[in-house]
DNA sequence: AAATATAGACCGACAGTCAGTCGGTTGGTA
DNA sequence: TACCAACCGACTGACTGTCGGTCTATATTT
């Protein structure tokens, strides 16, 4: 009854059964027994993979990363694109969960537990302030935005929004999440400077996005 | 060897004692054996007076903020301080240590404990956020400030200041911190749309807060 | 082609820790 | 003397991580 595999297919093994029991029940509440279970391996060889619990998380968290980011990055580096429009491709390419392979992350931004939405938040920060500001930089040389900040006004737009329209932190109805989602456009139009036109643009589309 | 204490007396004991261990090695790593042997009362004891060692954590945040916001109301409400310097003291009375009775909570915004510093990011979110906003509608009735949105204007500043100043998920050397608070002060005057002078009596003061 | 060696993958019993429970006890007080 | 809030500590069950040993696929030798 037993089944050798190679060391890179055991660890997506044990990742996919991770990954769907800590979305359904959170990090803390599932155990390394359910997962091992899952799949029908021993202890000995969860710990042969990984050397802990929370290590497995990580590893989950970078799968993920490296999956999002580079599609990301590739749309923010693709001048062809005009600037507004990259913006939203960008953030869209980080929340969508029309992965290909099936069911994917929501819960990269809203799992049921503290630490992984505290480590997965952290890594958006790190990762998606700075492509962001690459487009800002680029409006700016174009004249569509006026800030000697560009770096740390998409940092607070990113940590707001990840915290309060990503996460169960603050609870929302629909209407509050709306007003909320034109007051961010309107604060982050006055930081950058946007013109009218651009103002309206991103306005139309974010507002239309989860209803 | 046993000694009879009114619940109040014992709950706060076991609060003051909780509160040194989670400050120190974090609410996971702390032990709710630790706590009791510090103190030396049984187990059961402990259970008697919170039903989980979560109930401690949120027990324990509670009573902070208690102490710190019935101070920051006050502050907030009293119209006879000008609007600047009113915001100013809001922020200290959360910020700064010194009240009194001893040691007091650095913690309380950079626990090393994910959970705990979500639940605590949340409340000062609820409760700060309403206080100032009230103080920018002042400054909006005398002509200081000019914008459609205080209240998601602070909610933002509240959002990012914490999560970038008040915690140790992103970390930042004494330059780094400098220029982002720069940075801050920047954004936030051009989403209220700040004059010169208030915007350079902001800068002076909270340029200078922790080195 | 058969025998042997090697190492990477795997196993599962076990140790140790911890949160929470429960039946029973004690001391103050009415 | 009766009551009850406060207290006790042994116990349970669940969980993470460890360790010595085993298996199997492949490489190496004969």
């Amino acid at each position: 009854m037993r089944t050798v595999k190679d060391a890179k297919e055991r660890r997506d093994e044990i990742l996919d059964a991770a990954d769907e029991l800590f979305s359904q029940k959170g990090f803390d509440k599932t155990s390394t027994n359910e997962i091992l279970e899952k799949i029908g391996i021993a202890r000995g060889t969860l710990y042969y993979h990984f050397k802990s619990k929370e290590d497995i998380m990580d590893a989950l968290i970078k799968r993920y990363e490296k999956v999002l980011f580079e599609n990301a990055e590739k749309i923010a580096k693709d001048k062809s694109i005009p600037v507004y429009e990259r913006i939203v491709k960008v953030v869209k390419a980080l929340n969508i969960s029309e992965q290909g392979n099936g069911q994917i992350i929501d819960h990269m931004h809203k799992p049921q537990n503290a630490l992984m939405h505290q480590k997965t938040q952290a890594t958006i920060i790190k990762r998606l302030t700075p492509l962001l500001t690459g487009i800002i930089e680029e409006g700016i040389e174009k004249g569509l935005f006026q800030t000697p900040f560009p770096y740390e006004c998409m940092e607070m737009a990113i940590i707001y929004a990840s915290t309060i329209f990503d996460s169960d932190m603050i609870v929302l109805s629909n209407e509050q999440r709306k007003e909320r989602m034109q007051a961010f456009i309107y604060n982050i139009g006055r930081m950058l400077m946007i013109e009218e036109e651009g103002a309206s643009y991103l306005k139309q589309i974010f507002e239309r996005k989860e209803v």
